[in-house]
DNA sequence: ACCTGAACACCGTTCAAGT
DNA sequence: ACCTGAACACCGTTCAAGT
């Protein structure tokens, strides 16, 4: 698998595809050299330790994902359209967005989409601390989100429990079967989305 | 530190108080039993494995929590009350909160709260699965911002970038201090969770 | 500058043996 | 039924030594 010298870059890439697809867990320094086929120590010149080589994942996954151009007429379905696509880059890489939620770097991950989200927020008429507000509480609103359907996908399948027939669950069968059936991410995801996003937006109008 | 013999209830509170103080990391099983007086194996015995372990504090801290009662007089502020009292919840043990993320068993703890949910639903008006859909959009949303809440706590303190001159900047000020500035939570929580119960509750009247 | 093996301290877990 | 020490396989990391 190697060839001539190794280079920090070629430790980074065997890690990331690692941790890609098996997780950080599977990510332990001997077993990386042996993929490698170097020493355990090497790596350490490279990249320092087990630690700061799961750091540089992570800052090259927030590179990545990169700034978001809104598509849509109105405010609400531009920042709408951000979030769609912000989260299908965020679910494209579960385990690096866990990480990256567990080291708190979460606001970061944002950053390149907030300068959009801040203007549309801006021609709806938002302005000052509201305007503040209200792109926080889409930011908040996507990385909650995905990291509750990365877990549930990332995790050993949930163990459903059967739904037990309450007062409410007869009087409303349909809503019953709803609650049993799993959730659709994609469409909860839009669905309360475009709700918040109304609700924030109206503000502007008042 | 021990007394009498041991049992599964000791080894389980102590492995529960070490990790609401220092995380999961912190608990190993050596280090578990030298607490408690014992041998390594006699955990074992008790408990099983390391996993687990970890699992019966998470099923532990997920009966704790239990239901909620709502509080208020619209189904509004009820479901909104329900949300907060929730975030209070889970914020009070952010590790074993993490725990559950990664079990993917978040759905299970708001299985309480859910019927409550359910109820203010429906007595806006809402039906089927539109009212199943507004019920686990506020689950999600509680749980998502609550995680993204923690991450940012328990991490060491994201590095604040400071922010860059941007158009959008100069033509609000006060927008852009309000960015400058870290999140206030409690704020910000309540604030979106009203903005996303008031769209979610509209269509029931439609 | 880059790579190596040996060694250290620490894990979770098993197992045969005790009472 | 409950507890024990010894042992195994696996970690991350350091360090002195090589080229």
């Amino acid at each position: 698998m190697s060839r001539t010298v190794l280079t920090r870059e070629q430790v980074l890439q065997a890690a990331d595809d690692l941790v890609r697809q098996h997780g950080p867990d599977a990510l332990t320094m001997r077993g990386l050299a042996a993929r490698l086929g170097t020493a355990v120590t090497s790596i350490y010149w490279h990249v320092g330790n087990r630690e700061s080589l799961l750091d540089a994942l992570v800052e090259r996954a927030v590179e990545e994902i990169g700034a978001i151009q809104p598509a849509g007429r109105t405010p609400a379905t531009r920042i709408v359209s951000v979030a769609r696509r912000l989260r299908g880059e965020l679910r494209a890489r579960p385990h690096l967005i866990a990480m990256v939620h567990e080291r708190g770097l979460t606001e970061r991950v944002f950053l390149p989409a907030q300068r959009a989200l801040v203007r549309e927020a801006h021609t709806a008429g938002l302005r000052g601390a509201r305007a503040a507000e209200a792109v926080r509480a889409v930011q908040f609103q996507v990385v909650g989100f995905v990291l509750v359907e990365c877990a549930r996908e990332l995790a050993p399948a949930e163990p459903r429990e059967r739904p037990r027939k309450t007062a409410s669950a007869r009087k409303d069968p349909a809503l019953a079967r709803a609650l049993a059936r799993p959730a659709d991410p994609e469409r909860l995801f839009t669905a309360s989305m475009r709700a918040l996003v109304k609700s924030l937006l109206a503000q502007g109008n008042a």
